[in-house]
DNA sequence: CTGGCTTTGCAACCAAGTTGCAAAGGTTTT
DNA sequence: AAAACCTTTGCAACTTGGTTGCAAAGCCAG
């Protein structure tokens, strides 16, 4: 696993460090997003500012993409292979659980097409849904 | 114009004072979405946090709503008269034009239905679409 | 294992937003 | 039109989230 994560970093250009491990480690066995106070959270001993400077380098190479929220908070996710530096490929459904407050990407649910009048260039869409997700709505 | 304002005020409950008057000609002015800085510039005098309490007030009255956006900043714009006190029906495209800054509510555009697997319960979705607006592909 | 570049931790800083409270302002009553 | 009462404002202080500069430590080629 260990090994595995270290591969993972390599492949996309960034040298093996303590921190870059933990934390991608953690978006390996996290089902959705991370915020940064989730990874301040379930790491120990990081600073803040490394934790930031991590999130931002994952972005930068392609590794994990930021999530719109409806609550204007920063969330992050790992990103799809299609994924990769300066050239990310989020056109996916995101949905923010009200009650567990968990987010998770929608993968495999493409945003649809937005007919804009005359004169709109759409670049991207984003699409964010709210509500129950499946692991409350069982509870 | 004054007038129409303060009896917009008193319509929703709301006692007339010079922010308020002031802050809500501001939008009734503008076509697009204010954002806290834009009013704290375009008004002089005014504390900050009294800027932020009156945006809070007119939204809990239903007279504005906050817009969700790509870059996670907080944007506020006029209701339609469809929404109330504690109840808004917040169903149209909202569009960030990566030239020019400004956020519309593309009212007539609705957001289309989402279909996500089973055990998800919707409450609510937003779509931001950003790009290019109208005024600034004709420049 | 040495040297050079990268990353980390710390401290300080900045921006956005919130809270408590006294003073000022709006509204209602008489 | 003034008094009384409740609401709103401005100020100061604080909190939270995020950024920057820099010296020390860490990574990884040769």
């Amino acid at each position: 696993m260990q090994e595995k994560v270290a591969q993972l970093l390599k492949k996309n250009q960034m040298s093996v460090t303590a921190s870059r491990t933990k934390i991608l480690e953690l978006f390996l066995a996290s089902q959705g997003a991370l915020a940064h106070a989730d990874i301040e959270r379930l790491t120990n001993g990081f600073d803040r500012v490394t934790i930031y400077r991590t999130l931002q380098t994952f972005v930068d190479k392609g590794l994990v993409h930021t999530i719109p929220t409806a609550d204007n908070s920063v969330r992050y996710a790992l990103c799809k292979d299609e994924c990769s530096q300066g050239h990310h490929h989020d056109d996916h459904v995101h949905f923010m659980c009200d009650d567990c407050g968990n987010t998770y990407c929608l993968d495999h649910i493409h945003v649809p097409a937005v007919h804009l009048p005359q004169g709109f260039v759409v670049k991207q869409t984003d699409v964010v849904v709210s509500g129950i997700c499946s692991n409350c709505t069982l509870r």
